[in-house]
DNA sequence: AGAGTGATCATG
DNA sequence: ATGATCACTCTC
């Protein structure tokens, strides 16, 4: 029961996996602390085709060299001089795409990610985007490239939670605008009327 | 709607 | 070396 996901789970397409993520538990043991929270919201990244991926047009950079790993590995980026943000390698090594993951829904260890998260009043406000998620699971760049399969403080379970097709909603990306014609395609994908999706 | 914040990147 | 940008969040 609970079984981590392995690397073949990983390995799948990108949008598929960003799919099959929905409903799984990101659990992260800080300071002897477990924290856990249900993934219910997620965007694909992919790769050298997509204006709105750091990986674009094979840009292979000191800051993004996790995604050119293989699947299951971490990628941690910092963005505007103040947040972090957290996604997945998929597919194979060499193929730099990914899924961040936009929001959780708290499940353990919410009295450890309060004092984390000032601005939170409600528990469904301390994991509703993809830098609050970070911050109230104390993830920084240093946990850039570690690898979720192996890991001993970081990994994703499998509580058998079912989420159906019929569950999951599909839109865009959020704050790509500048992506031409890749800003409007729906690779962001969230679960229905769940109540911490980002707003 | 605007500010905050500094690492990161492309350019040269 | 420099300047513009940024897969965001908070408060007004």
């Amino acid at each position: 029961m609970h079984s981590r996901l392995s690397r073949e789970f990983y390995q799948q397409d990108v949008l598929k996996l960003a799919k099959a993520l929905l409903g799984k538990v990101f659990v992260r043991i800080d300071s002897g602390k477990r924290l856990a929270g249900m993934i219910v919201e997620t965007e694909a990244y992919l790769g050298i085709p997509d204006k709105a991926a750091h990986t674009v047009g094979g840009r292979q950079t000191i800051r993004n060299q996790s995604m050119w790993e293989d699947g299951g590995i971490l990628y941690v980026y910092f963005t505007y001089g103040m947040h972090h943000c957290m996604n997945v390698v998929a597919q194979q090594s060499n193929e730099p795409v990914a899924v961040l993951i936009h929001a959780l829904e708290p499940l353990e260890g919410l009295r450890s990610m309060y004092p984390r998260r000032n601005a939170a009043r409600k528990d469904q406000q301390l994991c509703s985007g993809p830098a609050k998620l970070c911050q109230a699971m104390n993830i920084s760049k240093d946990q850039n490239g570690i690898d979720l399969v192996t890991n001993t403080n970081l990994w994703i379970e499998d509580h058998q939670i079912k989420v159906s097709g019929k569950q999951i909603a599909s839109g865009p990306r959020i704050g790509v605008q500048y992506a031409q014609d890749w800003a409007d395609k729906p690779y962001r994908f969230w679960i229905k009327d769940h109540c911490c999706v980002s707003k």
